[in-house]
RNA sequence: GGCGACGUAGCCAAGUGGUAAGGCAGAGGUCUGCAAAACCUUUAUUCACCGGUUCGAAUCCGGUCGUCGCCUCCA
């Protein structure tokens, strides 16, 4: 069965055929940067994250543009939420969208998220935002009135229909008041006069001014992936205005459709409600970082399906981080009996194991990247690794590497979650020696029932963040979780 | 008020017509000098509730209750 991927336009699955064979252009909606990441933020980059893994695992070249908003999204009073931050901490605006640029960056790192392949700043495409807005206005989709210029929701006669909604629907429960500038209370601001305090500026056909909230992510995916490509993505919490109205643009200015999959994913909520800025009651991925390893989170938030919400609770990351580490115990099992194994081809039995595990996890993955579902299989074929290690014991060098090969591909390069190795820092090796040589000493106190020194050896280690587990063919240590 | 999604064991969660994956926690066992880890067995006659369709429903339809998201900046 080939890929399907359940298509927010269409409410259903759809089977997946990029426009170009064996290409697929990617869009999804970036961070505006005026704030630490939080975990929410976590939940959407690690889902997309693991699609962008994926269909490159099944061999498409994928182009991953994902964007930095840095102008143009206002708060309720009008107010340009990074002027806002640049005045309460008394720097200049695009230093303020500097800084939490590099900080989200550093926070999708930690969390081993790969970069897209272009971050396009709204800031940087502001020619090509006012190209399209020309384009809006010349064909009738847009009007002017005192320097700034809106798009009229009723020239696009299929508004709404990504978000289920009716533009009638809309007029009656408009709680803001509306501008009387605009002729239809849904009409959205595409460009807006800048006010003499307003800094961020720029020169345009109406005026000095700034793009309005929706038009960077319309101008920059037809940009950079054409005017219509594969998928589009984001988070479900702005498929209203946000993604209906980068339709409505997108469409109307080019007489084409935009995209053709959408996916969104399902909110995370802490302690039962979403985070959110007005509420305050974020968790930054830094702070998550400091009580939890990325893996753990990572698979926290892949133990749910991306368009299912999540709620960030210490009991149920907790389960997931000790879910993961039985996993990571079979990993490390396995690079250990690697570093003596006796040379051997690998038993057939075994790579016909693999094989069903490998299948069943695409099968999985395939299913609307079904990663709970591949996730078991992985659990699954712990279970298997562990009773081939343990029972059968002394596997040869060609089984042991391809289980850890296995490892690599699925958890590692798709999911994300086996790291490469155990430890990677160059004083590594350094560590290990020592601690071997412990180890050593610490059999023949063993083979001497010397039992007092061997434990000594043992808590002591412990106390350092190092366990060691005696096994039939030997001690292995690891690092304490 | 309008729109949308969801409600599966103590917790997380997969499963869109064929008789309940997986993880965590719990119980018993094997292995072990002790420990740790691992493995084995076990834990939902049942999928919020009520009614309907069907030979057959957690899965489809209607209703009720509940939770969450969006409608206003938000991933």
């Amino acid at each position: 069965m080939p890929l399907h991927i359940y298509n927010v336009l269409s409410r259903q699955k759809e089977p997946f055929q990029p426009l170009s064979e064996g290409k697929v252009n990617l869009y999804v909606c970036g961070p505006t940067v005026y704030d630490e990441p939080h975990i929410g933020h976590g939940k959407t980059y690690i889902a997309f994250d693991v699609v962008v893994r994926y269909l490159r695992y099944r061999g498409y070249d994928v182009l991953y543009v994902q964007n930095i908003t840095d102008v143009g999204h206002m708060l309720d009073t009008g107010e340009d939420r990074i002027l806002k931050k640049a005045r309460q901490t008394s720097s200049l605006p695009m230093a303020v969208v500097e800084t939490y640029t590099r900080s989200y960056f550093t926070a999708m790192d930690a969390l081993n998220v790969t970069r897209p392949d272009i971050s396009p700043r709204a800031s940087g495409h502001i020619p090509e935002q006012i190209a399209m807005i020309e384009q809006l206005l010349a064909q009738g989709n847009a009007y002017e009135v005192n320097g700034s210029v809106y798009f009229a929701v009723q020239s696009f006669p299929e508004y709404g229909k990504l978000s289920g909604r009716k533009i009638e629907d809309l007029e009656g429960g408009a709680r803001v008041a509306v501008l009387d500038e605009k002729r239809h209370p849904a009409d959205f601001a595409l460009w807006k006069k800048a006010e003499p305090e307003h800094i961020l500026r720029w020169p345009s056909p109406w005026g000095e001014g700034f793009p309005g909230w929706h038009i960077e992510c319309s101008a920059m995916a037809a940009k950079y992936l054409g005017q219509t490509f594969d998928i589009h993505g984001g988070g479900i919490d702005n498929i209203f205005p946000h993604n209906e109205c980068e339709i409505a643009q997108s469409e109307a200015a080019h007489g084409e459709r935009f995209a053709r999959f959408w996916m969104l994913t399902g909110s995370l909520t802490l302690d039962g409600v979403k985070m959110s800025k007005s509420l305050g009651n974020t968790l930054t991925v830094k702070a998550a970082l400091a009580r939890w390893r990325p893996e753990a989170i990572r698979t926290f938030i892949l133990s749910a399906h991306y368009g299912s919400p999540i709620d960030f609770s210490d009991e149920a990351i907790d389960g997931a981080h000790k879910g993961w580490r039985r996993i990571w115990g079979a990993v490390t099992l396995v690079r250990e009996q690697l570093r003596s194994a006796a040379a051997g081809q690998p038993d057939p039995a075994i790579l016909e194991g693999l094989a069903g595990f490998k299948e069943l996890f695409i099968a999985r993955m395939d299913d609307d990247f079904n990663a709970p579902g591949a996730l078991a299989v992985l659990h699954d074929m712990t279970r298997q690794v562990n009773t081939w290690v343990n029972e059968q014991g002394n596997l040869t060098q060609g089984s042991l590497q391809a289980i850890d090969d296995l490892y690599r591909e699925l958890g590692g390069q798709v999911l994300g979650i086996v790291p490469e190795s155990v430890e990677s820092s160059s004083s590594a090796d350094r560590e290990d020696g020592l601690v071997r040589l412990l180890i050593d000493l610490r059999s023949q106190a063993r083979a001497k029932k010397e039992w007092a020194t061997a434990d000594q050896i043992r808590n002591q280690l412990k106390e350092l963040g190092i366990v060691l587990e005696d096994r039939a063919d030997g001690t292995i240590w690891k690092l304490a979780e």
